[in-house]
DNA sequence: CTCCTAACTAATAATTATTGTTATTTAATA
DNA sequence: TATTAAATAACAATAATTATTAGTTAGGAG
């Protein structure tokens, strides 16, 4: 933990309880949660802990590269303390959202950028579909 | 205007001229607009329309495969009657947001189907950045 | 062509995610 | 330890979207 207050500290930032617990729990997720579900895990543990305050702690980090937002066309953003672009894959069955490692699907603006006439900061690919889990029991309900 | 209301037919949608004129300017523009825009921009000519009709005529069109909803991080979702998934650029400084056609960026699913364990059904590509007439006018404003 | 009815629309209320406000508290430094 | 600028919690406000409902209309039956 000691860590993320040294990390904050760099960034500028005041180190609080709240920030801290903010950011280790996106370190050590994968689940890309959103605000709200940030809240509800860290208010078990920390019982001074507002939902105002994860908006605004995520809204410093974004702006400081410390937390990447993602967008996968819920209502509520979700966050992601891996700020390199990556792609994901979106179950629309259960809704889970997962990193996808492929370096042939990551960075595929600079193999195009001469094609585009176009400054690209960051991409971001998300392949919309049904995860494995979800398919098998879709397989189960129906059988033939 | 006649095959507009022949497709809608064709999907068991009742023809009212609200549908065919959100449809129409859909079909007519490349802008990507968001409900709030499309209201705006026909009850100029269409007195009698209303923002949440817009709102459910938009997802009715989405389910039934008339629409497709593209989400760029904005607070409002953006549609685009081109259903095909294809890739975008958003420009981050003025909002655009560009079609981009390009085989090599596009289906980059199915060149990856085997590797990933999920049934992909939609793939969506963004390219966050700026855009060239943004580029000239932060190069006007900054002078060396 | 007129009538009928289910489907549609407009108006408006309600909901949900997010942001703003403010009084109080706290982290960091002298 | 005292100071103070910044952060927080509580709550109000806003924006996008969805639900409700009473009235209207499209489109088929007669």
């Amino acid at each position: 933990m000691k860590e993320t207050a040294q990390l904050l500290r760099e960034k500028g930032l005041k180190v609080t309880p709240q920030r801290i617990a903010v950011y280790n729990m996106l370190l050590h997720t994968h689940e890309h949660p959103n605000a709200e579900t940030i809240y509800r895990t860290l208010e078990v543990t920390n019982p001074t802990m507002s939902l105002a305050t994860v908006y605004k702690t995520l809204d410093y980090f974004k702006h400081l590269g410390l937390v990447q937002e993602l967008n996968v066309g819920e209502a509520s953003s979700r966050y992601d303390a891996t700020v390199q672009c990556h792609p994901h894959t979106v179950c629309t069955s259960c809704g889970k959202v997962t990193d996808l490692y492929c370096d042939a699907l990551t960075n595929l603006h600079e193999k195009f950028a001469d094609q585009l006439d176009f400054d690209v900061t960051c991409e971001q690919l998300i392949f919309y579909g049904t995860c494995s889990e979800c398919r098998s029991k879709i397989n189960e309900d129906l059988p033939d």
